[in-house]
DNA sequence: AGGAGCTATAGACCACGTCTATGACTAATA
DNA sequence: TATTAGTCATAGACGTGGTCTATAGCTCCT
């Protein structure tokens, strides 16, 4: 036996309201079709579930027993679509971001902040990674949205290319005889470089550069993140290869300066990755949207 | 936002089964109506709520959300289902009875042991009282069911009349050299007595009977159970006035024999009540149809 | 390349749910 | 007692929306 579940709406209002005109008035209906959905519901148990008087209606023992299971069933459902206009509103849900942690740092934090200030009842969730576990993350549905370094080739995934990012190298003070002069890179050799640990993608183009030119880059070296890349330079401790856009507070103040090459350094985009063919969330494309 | 109902059914089955195929199986449609009501589903909402690959379905992040609600609810449903026909079935239920003692005892008894032998699910009530108690209770639907003596005169109830019952009076060995006369009224006022308390119908009426002969009837003693009448006219005590078909052990075995009147007393009905326009439940009836 | 799954789409059709109009009843008025 | 205003039930007409068939598009597997 299994029913139009339209029936037990119309007999939760009627049990609720007492009365088949008042349901009919909650539900925009007329009380002929309430009377009809309640008389078919009742002959579909062959149970008498209402007594009818001229007040309105009363739930007989059976209606009171079908009524304990039908009434919470209805609030579940009440509040299903209350959570799912609240999802849809980004009232409620989450967003989960993968990325590594200079880019959450220098590229993502503002549109962070100003994403939660506006819609504060959304949990972010942030998974740093390398660009690999990212793509890992996002094909085992871990995380929504994913944030690295172009060029990605993978035909499961959509990249968004988003602002380009020019990598450079930096010096402090210590090696401020370089600050008006163009070197090449052989020149560049003779100074003790500073690079990001041996997976990066970043340290793989560059490497990868200087291999192209008949030069092997070996840095003197080697940090886990761009915050130790910026403070080794600084420092006077070598010369870090880093992202400018990622160093332009130093730059500004003079704590650091750009070493002027004779080679251009191809520029990288920021790619926002998403699966392809599999529907984004509501959270998810208002953030890309905000972003780019 | 208040969507059809039935939409929740066929996503219920989709997102458990993982299939839209499957989920039109079980609700005997074709696999595009089910396609078609899942969309309706996600427009309503403007949230897709599942990710289609070439193996079936899957949940998005927020189907699932709409799913923890949705499952409850269905859950909740089809235990309401089971338990009309359970209901139904008489597998489960209860019925309430009101009646005296002595009509529980003597005249229901062997019903409801029939009744609970077939319908071990359903729990009984038994409330006893006098007549307009068990009226009254029977308007404020504390009882299914009354079983009182005829007759019972009132607009809002339907009296089914049942077995004829005659009562008389009744001694014991104390009072031999009464077996086989024929009294009158005005010689059995010789004799003590017994008589069931004041307010019980049983007593009115021979009171009443007594008065239309032109004799005041004064009981020697009044008791409060019919056990008791029968037990005190055994220890010859007194003539007590009973119900001949509640002393037919007594009467067979001779603790007790009947006194002979020279007028006779009129029988009295056993009637069920229940409420006039009132729909009864299918355990209501189907005990009064055992019964008559 | 072909087959066997899956879901999506298009378009036709008809049952069923809704409506209006009305009746029957009750309770509380005048 | 008659009136009125509220119940719910019933009858019959109407039209929409849910269901169907047919087909396409896709992916995976042989």
């Amino acid at each position: 036996m299994t029913n139009n579940y339209e029936l037990y709406k119309v007999f939760y209002w009627a049990a609720k309201t007492g009365s088949l005109t008042q349901a009919a008035k909650a539900l925009f209906l007329t009380q002929p079709s309430v009377s009809h959905a309640i008389k078919q519901l009742e002959d579909s148990f062959g149970i008498t579930l209402f007594y009818r008087n001229s007040k309105g209606v009363a739930l007989t023992q059976e209606g009171t027993i079908l009524y304990s299971y039908i009434e919470k069933s209805q609030i579940l459902i009440s509040l299903a679509e209350e959570k799912m206009a609240a999802l849809k509103n980004l009232d409620s849900g989450e967003l989960r971001i993968g990325g590594s942690d200079s880019l959450f740092k220098h590229y993502l934090l503002p549109y962070l902040e100003d994403f939660h200030k506006r819609h504060p009842g959304i949990r972010l969730h942030l998974n740093h990674g390398t660009t690999p576990e990212i793509i890992a993350f996002l094909k085992e549905g871990r995380i929504d949205l994913g944030v690295v370094r172009m060029p990605i080739v993978d035909s499961q995934l959509d990249v968004r290319e988003s602002i380009q990012l020019q990598d450079c190298f930096v010096a402090g003070a210590r090696y401020a005889e370089l600050k008006d002069v163009v070197l090449s890179l052989d020149m560049l050799l003779q100074y003790p470089v500073i690079l990001f640990s041996r997976n990066s993608r970043a340290r793989m183009a560059i490497t990868e550069l200087f291999q192209s030119y008949g030069h092997k880059l070996k840095p003197e070296i080697e940090v886990g993140s761009v915050d130790l890349l910026i403070e080794f330079a600084r420092k006077g401790l070598g010369i870090s290869y880093v992202t400018r856009e990622f160093v332009s507070k130093e730059l500004d103040e003079g704590a650091l300066f750009e070493i002027q090459l004779d080679v251009r350094i191809p520029p990288s985009h920021v790619g926002i990755m998403t699966m392809r063919n599999m529907p984004l969330s509501s959270t998810a494309s208002r953030f890309i949207e905000l972003v780019r």
